[in-house]
DNA sequence: GTTGAGCGTT
């Protein structure tokens, strides 16, 4: 069968866009994904039954139901709770998001060939949208571009887009991210459980592509990224938007293309202890029950401990947990971003020739400002002091969880 | 063979 194209919409009424098949008739996911960021699948009304029907997905490719894909306009699914949530958002809720999220930032371009400059930036992001800046970052010797660049663009809803996909400029493959200054940590109680993105995908064997990888996992939610290491070491990383995906897959053994994975955890990257001191100074007070931070002229009050101000009691104790890995952890923030949508996988690394994947850490998530050490059992006492007003906006250098 | 890149002279 020779490319096709289906008409795919975001709701049954709605004007359909044309999505192209594949040789064999069938629609890879990431297709639609690509115009419907975040799908998960596809239903369509069964001319016969008159009831919605279900798009056959194996491993994030869509089959043609019996009589062919025809002229029905198919219909996109997202994971539960997605989009579909926004619309039913409360208003306040709703204006929070788009205060905090809607303003565009500068995204880095990561993986440029050597000789694209700023114009070839330009023309190219200028398919999207309206671009308002870039930038090649060059050698200040040599004026060797340094395979980086930064570009950023009017419309928020363009930065989302160009996000959550790979670009093909000057004959490379580039991801576009937050970088790691924009990207907001989020606060994160003592006892709660951790919440990554990002899982741990062992028993990988070295035929998975980072895009069959997210292929595969896009059923589950939307993918932000794809790690696989290289050369290869039988595992890989997969982040998604939604930390509640990544947690319900942990533990489970998937099997991709004919072998089963386990999926785990992701342990947190390694990052100095200067990084983690500053995360902990940040967000202090990690330390079960009373806390160091419990003094009644720490209160509510705007207060300035937005940086560095560890007691010396709270500096020991962090040194102390610094000791493994783990021990700050609920200290610590998990990062987030500011964007709904994503960014794709893979970056190439060989500068000297031929593309591979594999990609960094993805910035990535949705910003939940309230949460946090409100919900441990303290802190609605007088005297619990880190509260609200604190760490809400903050921002980090990326390190530990590149998530 | 089960724990990961690269981030901005303003």
């Amino acid at each position: 069968m020779a490319e096709m194209y289906i008409r795919v919409a975001e709701e049954e009424n709605e004007e359909p866009m044309e999505i192209p098949s594949e040789d064999d008739g069938t629609v890879l996911l990431s297709t639609v994904a690509a115009q419907f960021p975040g799908a998960c699948g596809l239903r369509y009304r069964s001319p016969v039954s008159q009831c919605m029907r279900g798009v056959r997905l194996v491993e994030g490719i869509l089959h043609a139901p019996e009589n062919g894909w025809g002229n029905l306009v198919y219909v996109v699914n997202y994971p539960k709770d997605n989009k579909r949530k926004m619309d039913e958002m409360d208003a306040s809720s709703a204006v929070k998001i788009k205060r905090g999220d809607q303003k565009t930032s500068d995204l880095i371009v990561l993986g440029l060939p050597w000789k694209t400059t700023e114009q070839d930036l330009k023309d190219y992001f200028s398919t999207f949208g309206e671009v308002i800046m870039v930038q090649v970052k060059r050698d200040a010797k040599t004026g060797n571009s340094k395979g980086f660049g930064f570009v950023r663009f009017t419309d928020y809803e363009t930065q989302n887009k160009v996000i959550a996909q790979r670009h093909m400029i000057d004959g490379r493959w580039c991801d576009c991210k937050l970088p790691n200054s924009k990207v907001i940590v989020q606060q994160q109680g003592p006892d709660e459980p951790m919440r990554s993105r990002k899982v741990f995908v062992g028993r990988c064997t070295e035929d998975m592509t980072a895009d069959e990888l997210r292929q595969f996992f896009m059923q589950y939610g939307e993918v932000t990224d794809v790690f696989i290491p290289k050369p290869f070491r039988a595992f890989a990383f997969v982040t998604f938007a939604d930390d509640q995906v990544a947690a319900s897959l942990c533990g489970e053994d998937l099997i991709i293309k004919g072998v089963s994975v386990h999926i785990s955890n992701a342990e947190p990257k390694h990052s100095s202890s200067r990084q983690m001191m500053e995360r902990a100074g940040r967000f202090g007070n990690g330390f079960g029950g009373q806390g160091f931070g419990s003094s009644r002229s720490l209160g509510s009050s705007s207060s300035n401990f937005g940086t560095f101000n560890l007691n010396p009691a709270m500096m020991a104790a962090a040194q102390a947990a610094l000791q493994s890995s783990w021990g700050m952890m609920g200290m610590l923030a998990s990062q987030q971003s500011q964007s709904t949508t994503t960014s794709a996988s893979g970056s190439s690394s060989a500068r000297d020739g031929t593309q591979t994947y594999s990609s960094g850490n993805s910035n990535y998530g949705t910003s939940s400002a309230s949460l946090g050490w409100g919900t441990g059992s303290n802190s609605t006492t007088s005297g619990s002091g880190f509260n609200s007003s604190f760490g809400s906006s903050m921002e980090s250098k990326s390190s530990g969880w590149g998530m």
